[in-house]
Parts: structure tokens; C-alpha cells; sequence
RNA sequence: GCCGGCAUAGCUCAGUGGCAGAGCAACUGCCUUGUAAGCAGUAGGUCCUCGGUUCAAAUCCGAGUGCCGGCUCCA
């Protein structure tokens, strides 16, 4: 007998040579089934490894999070057997789990045919077929020799069949690279099939019924542009057929809420090849934009910041000044002047500048500029100063992407100067605020990072120690949980990024809080402290919605373009019943008008049901019939979006009811009295 | 920047070498409309741009531009 101990501190007692299967059986019937893959002495490794007196086992089960990547790992050996089958000549070089899925890295030798969409349903089909064949999982460690080595021998034969060379050189790069490290050589087998391949697995194929192939895409080998073009084939695979279901419908809903697709439905913006990657907002676009604005300045106001304006075009000397020049040289627009020659007005020159300018693709030189313009004293701290800084940023072409990824965009952005003893308080202060905006959009889903110093730095020890023990003090005092990126922050300083998931379940990086000790210190920023002396202020730069183009996406798919009453840009619709009430309708539209809402009268010659169709696919939070009962009642008929009972009718009103009841949901964050009441009603 | 795909009416798309098409939207008229699409008619085109092949190009070939999906995750 040998015994093993459990992550509860408990000890069980099994015969010699049993694995991870009979642990689980051991305890209930349904652990064995749910069990995927064992954690011994803290490594992973398949449950048919049989286990040594002495162990530490934790068995990990379906709904542990590390099962999903084992699952989805297996299923990439799954759909690269699958291929292999239709698909002779395509040589396998790597296939690992990612977020979503899984992929297959594969290289198509010239002239054969190449895996395309189209075919999906038959390399799915053959993967269900080997599923259901439930195959074992086997691994075959190369103890010995590899080159006496029989499993090896054989799946070198097999692996480099059809291949030109004989063998396929990505997996023999990857051998060797193995072999040097001096690790040793593992391969598994399902089947026929056999990959090299660290491990571990799912017990058999038979866990991999519920698989679906995604996209699939170009890729290097090694992510080396002057290798090899690979060609990627993207899947996803769950545990349960419901789970899988669930994720395609997230799929298709993220599709159908594209912001890209909405934001010209709806008419909010556009873009144009005269202008790529720069987004026009339109009439009901900018109302939007500029809700999302006012929202902001009035918290700014609250909170102290001072707003201020930079110009869009400065001197070339002064981004070599801030560091930009250096390192951020390739994402920056330039100026090129240009004269009409006095010879021949025809002929266009360009003008040699003796002070060349750019294009300013961030706000923090302007601010210190600002800030170094009058001596500064302790007193003032922490001084925030504030800007809706509209930037640009040369992006390559291929990665630009509607509202998401622009080359001028609007940033929330401010940067705080204080003393060092101030940074706990100003971070707490900046993470309460940043919560506080994001929730009034109903994302209260943040998952926070703290990136620490990377090796290229600058600064000394103690400075560095000094502002991530802040950042830490600062997160730990607010008992906020963080994941750590070690080196991950920027070469100046520390920084606390907000990432936040949508009602999808996507997460998007929104706000940033970074501490800054070097562009103070080259702008030869001073404020005299309560000794007289001068100092030199820590500077922190942040962001909360991040650009703002950037957010309208975001919660543009959030609201599938379901605006909250204050953000709408079209808040209340007015239909006549028929001409005979077009005059009564503009009453009404005016009388809303005058209460500050945003109206449209619908004045076309249409049936009811067409312009409330309309309205609806327009998303208008609230449409008013009006007819003769209301002319005569001098009332309203209202109906209510975001109402599900009787189709969203609501019944008759006054006017001043109705400005009464939409009160509330008129500010950020507000929620509609309707469905409120509707809900205490229901529960 | 790299790989692959796409580009036809305002929008969604059909047309694959031989007369430029549909639905929706727009416009006009009729209907006097009561809670998600009334009826009829009219108009609308540089088939992305440039070049090539051909008797003939929206269609085939090349280049450019823009858009779409990826290009970070190293068995």
C-alpha cells in the first residue's frame, strides 16, 4: 500500500501502482467521473500516472479553470489528427490552448491545398467521429536514446511521410530545442495519431464531443516575420454541449451588436477612405459623445481638477524633450510645410523648417507646460490638472478597427502633481472614481492589474520601491483584489490598469493609472515645500474611460446601442395618429423640448405601426402616440422601450406626469421609473 | 508592415466573358391612418482606382487604395 495526501490535509491509503483514476474512484464514483487530469507534488499530469508513496494530489476537475485548458489542448490534438486525415500534406507545428480556444499552427508545403472555412463541417465531422471511437490519451516518455528509441523512430516515419524533405523540420526544430535544454522528450498518442507534446490530457477522445471550429487565420512560425507562413486554425471546445451553445450565442450576439454595424444603423458616425481611422461622429453620434463628456467634466468639477486646452501641433524639440521622439517616433503625425514657388505659381516646394512640428500624440508635455509656467507651491497639491485631449496616433495599417482602434482619438486624461507622501491617497483617491464612473454604466466587473518594473528602467531603487509599495498600500488599503505583471509597467513607473468585462463577457482595458518620476524630473519641474526648499513633484498620469471614442464602442456593444435615457440621443418620439393631429404632436414635442429633452416629431405620412417600428429599430427609449382621445383629453399615450409587459404600452398620461416619472433616469446612472416600478410589482 | 478574404444603387446583396438586377431606404401620388412594415408609381450606377488580356471585362490578370478576419499566447 502507499499513501497519498489531499489539498484537505487528509491521507488515503492505495494499493502500489495506482494512479489518479483509482484516487478518484476511491473517494465517490463521481469524482472519478469528473475528474480530468491529477496535480501531483504540484505538477500536472495525466490521471493514468500512476502514484508514488508520498504525494501530494489534488485532483482537477471539470469546473476547475486549469480543465478547460487541458480540454481544449486535447482538442487541438483532435482537430490536427482530424486535418492530417483530409488534409495529407499539411505538416503540425504547434497547437496550444488560448483564451477562447485552442488553434493549430500548421504549414501548408507549396501547391497543396490549404484549410479554408469551407471546410469546417468536415474536419468537425471527423472529429466527432474519433470522439465518439473514444480513444485513450497515452503518453510515451523517450527515456533512453532518442534515436533507439521505438515510439519516436515510428512517429518521426509517420510525422514526415508526405512530407518533402522526409521530415517535418518545425517539429525536428522543436526536438531539438528540446534536446538541448536537456528536458526530456514526450509524446502522445490517441489512435493513430501521435504528437510530440509536453501533456497532460483528458483521459480519452471521448471528452471532446462538444468542439467547434472558430476561424482561422495567417500566422509565423515562431511569430518571426521572415519565417515561415503558417497557416492557424482556430477552435473552441467545453466540457457540456450547454456551455458550448452558450459561447456560440455570445458569439453571434457580440456580432450582432458590432458597433461598427449599429453606429451607421443608428447614424451616430462614419468613416471615410479620405480619412482612415478617423471617425466622423454625426448629429446623434456627437450627442452622445458629448453626454459622455458632460458626465465627466462634472465629476472633474467636483473633484477639483482644473480643465485646461493644449494646441494639437507642437514644437519637434519638445517631444525630444519629453522622451516621445524616442520611443514613440513611428505612431507620430508630422507637419511638412509647404509654399507656392514665386517663379511659377504652379510649382508647389516644400518649405525647410528650421523648427519642425508634430502632431501631439498625448497631452502630458502640454500639462507640464502648464504646470512650469508660474512657481508652484506645496500648498496647491495635489493639483490636478485636466484635459479632453484629443490625440493622434499613427497605428499600422491592418490593426485599425471602427471606434475601437483609431489614429486620433479623445482622452479623458489628467495628470496629478503631488508630493511623494501623497500618491496612497490620490491612487485610492483615483480608484473610487474610476469605480464610481464605470458602475454608472452598469460595469461593475473590473478586474484590476498592477504592473511592477520592467528590466529598462529609469530611477533609483528606492524611488521604484517606494511608488509600487504605494501602489500596494494603496490597493490593500481599499482590500481591492489584483493580479500582479511583474516588469510589466512602463519604464518610468509603476502603473494600475482597469480592465473591465461587458455583459458579453469580454474584458476591455479602459482606465490607467500611471506614476511618473522621470518626465518631471526632465521638464525640471519645482514646487516649494513647507520647508522653503524645492522639489521635485511626482506626477500621475490617468485616464478613466481612456479615449473616448473607444468607450462609445464599448458600451455601444454593451447596450446593443440601447441607450439609457440620458445617453439617447434621440430620448422621445412623437407619432400622430394622422395629419389631423400633426399640430397637437408639435405641442407636445414642444412642451417636451422646453423640459430639456431631446424630441422627434414624426411628421410623415405613415401608418402608426410603420413609425413605431421605426422607432423601435431606432431604439428611442420612449415613443408618444397621440390621437384624438389624448387631443381631446389633452394627454399623452406613451410606450416605453425597455417595458416588457403588454408590449412596452404604457397608457395615458399628462405630459407632466411623464417629465415627473423620467426624472430620475434623465441623470447618469438613473434607472426608468417604469421598469422599476414594473419590478417591484413583479417580485 | 505581414498573411488571407472582400469591394456592384444610400443599405443588404444577386449577377463569373455578351442589354446593370432584387429587397429595403429615398422621392411622388393615393389611403386618413390607433401601437413593429398600407397600396401604386418614379428616380437612383465611374460595377473602388489605374493598367493589362480579349472582337467584347462588373466578370480574367497585375498594381494601388480602403474595408473585414488574424498576425501577443511558442509541444
Amino acid at each position: 500500500m502507499i499513501s497519498v495526501s489531499l489539498p484537505d490535509g487528509s491521507v488515503r491509503e492505495l494499493p502500489e501502482g495506482s494512479n489518479g483514476f483509482d484516487l478518484a474512484g476511491d473517494i465517490s464514483p463521481s469524482l472519478k467521473k469528473a475528474s480530468v487530469i491529477a496535480e501531483i507534488n504540484g505538477r500536472q499530469a495525466d490521471l493514468s500516472r500512476p502514484l508514488q508513496g508520498g504525494d501530494q494530489v489534488r485532483l482537477i476537475t471539470k469546473r476547475d479553470p486549469e480543465a478547460l485548458e487541458v480540454l481544449r489542448h486535447s482538442a487541438a490534438h483532435l482537430m490536427a489528427d482530424a486535418i492530417l486525415r483530409l488534409f495529407p500534406k499539411a505538416q503540425l507545428t504547434i497547437g496550444p490552448p488560448v483564451e477562447d480556444g485552442f488553434y493549430y499552427d500548421l504549414y501548408f508545403p507549396e501547391g497543396s491545398d490549404s484549410v479554408t472555412p469551407d471546410d469546417f463541417g468536415r474536419i468537425e465531422q471527423e472529429m466527432q467521429r474519433i470522439a465518439k471511437e473514444k480513444h485513450r490519451f497515452q503518453r510515451h516518455d523517450v527515456d533512453g536514446e532518442p534515436a533507439t528509441d521505438e515510439v519516436f523512430q515510428r512517429y518521426r516515419a509517420i510525422d514526415g511521410k508526405d512530407a518533402s524533405g522526409g521530415l517535418n523540420k518545425f517539429k525536428q526544430e522543436l526536438v531539438d530545442g528540446i534536446l538541448e535544454r536537456g528536458e526530456g522528450l514526450s509524446f502522445y498518442r490517441h489512435g493513430d495519431f501521435v504528437d510530440l507534446c509536453r501533456g497532460p490530457h483528458v483521459p480519452d477522445t471521448g471528452w471532446l464531443k462538444n468542439v467547434k471550429l472558430t476561424h482561422v487565420s495567417g500566422a509565423y512560425w515562431r511569430a518571426d516575420a521572415s519565417r515561415e507562413q503558417l497557416v492557424r486554425v482556430y477552435g473552441t471546445a467545453f466540457f457540456s454541449k450547454e456551455e458550448l451553445d452558450e459561447h456560440l450565442r455570445l458569439i453571434e450576439e457580440a456580432k450582432k451588436r458590432d458597433h461598427r454595424v449599429l453606429g451607421e444603423q443608428l447614424d451616430l458616425f462614419s468613416f471615410h477612405d479620405e480619412a482612415p481611422g478617423f471617425p466622423f461622429f454625426h448629429r446623434k453620434g456627437t450627442i452622445v459623445f458629448n453626454e459622455l463628456v458632460d458626465f465627466m467634466r462634472s465629476l472633474l468639477r467636483r473633484d477639483g481638477y482644473e480643465e485646461v486646452r493644449c494646441p494639437q501641433i507642437l514644437s519637434e524639440e519638445l517631444w525630444h524633450r519629453s522622451g516621445h521622439y524616442d520611443n514613440y517616433l513611428e505612431n507620430m503625425f508630422f507637419t511638412k510645410l509647404k509654399l507656392r514657388s514665386e517663379k511659377n505659381p504652379d510649382e508647389v516646394v516644400d518649405v525647410s523648417e528650421e523648427r519642425p512640428m508634430a502632431v501631439k500624440p498625448m497631452n502630458c508635455p502640454g500639462h507640464l507646460l502648464i504646470y512650469s509656467e508660474r512657481p508652484r507651491s506645496h500648498n496647491e497639491f495635489p493639483l490636478r490638472i485636466g484635459e479632453m485631449g484629443l490625440v493622434h496616433r499613427r497605428e499600422m495599417s491592418g490593426v485599425r478597427h471602427g471606434l475601437f482602434r483609431v489614429q486620433a482619438f479623445t482622452q479623458d486624461d489628467a495628470h496629478h502633481f503631488c508630493t511623494p507622501d501623497q500618491i496612497e491617497a490620490e491612487i485610492q483617491f483615483l480608484i473610487d472614481f474610476f469605480k464610481e464612473v464605470y458602475a454608472v454604466f452598469g460595469l461593475d466587473d473590473v478586474r484590476i492589474e498592477l504592473s511592477t518594473r520592467p528590466e529598462k528602467s529609469i530611477g533609483s531603487d528606492e524611488v521604484w520601491e517606494e511608488a509600487e509599495a504605494a501602489l500596494r498600500r494603496a490597493l490593500d488599503g481599499k482590500g481591492i483584489d489584483y493580479v500582479v505583471n511583474e516588469g510589466d509597467g512602463a519604464f518610468y513607473g509603476p502603473k494600475i490598469d482597469f480592465h473591465i468585462r461587458d455583459v458579453l463577457k469580454r474584458s476591455w482595458q479602459c482606465g490607467t493609472i500611471q506614476l511618473d518620476f522621470s518626465m518631471p524630473e526632465r521638464f525640471g519641474l519645482k514646487y516649494v515645500a513647507a520647508d522653503g526648499e524645492r522639489y521635485t513633484p511626482v506626477m500621475i498620469h490617468r485616464a478613466c474611460y481612456g479615449s473616448l471614442e473607444r468607450f462609445m464602442g464599448i458600451i455601444i456593444e454593451n447596450y446593443a446601442a440601447r441607450f439609457p435615457l440620458w445617453l439617447a440621443p434621440e430620448q422621445v418620439q412623437i407619432v400622430p395618429v394622422s395629419d389631423r393631429f400633426f399640430d397637437y404632436a408639435r405641442k407636445v414635442g414642444a412642451e417636451l423640448r422646453a423640459a430639456g429633452l431631446r424630441v422627434h416629431v414624426d411628421l410623415r405620412d405613415d401608418r402608426v405601426g410603420y413609425k413605431i417600428r421605426q422607432a423601435s429599430l431606432q431604439k428611442v427609449p420612449y415613443v408618444i402616440v397621440v390621437g384624438e382621445k389624448e387631443q381631446d383629453a389633452g394627454t399623452i399615450n406613451l410606450r416605453a422601450r425597455d417595458v416588457e409587459a403588454n408590449n412596452g404600452e404604457i397608457g395615458e398620461m399628462t405630459v407632466a406626469e411623464l417629465l415627473a416619472k423620467v426624472e430620475g433616469e434623465r441623470r447618469p446612472g438613473g434607472v426608468s421609473a417604469f421598469v422599476e416600478a414594473r419590478a417591484v410589482e413583479v417580485g
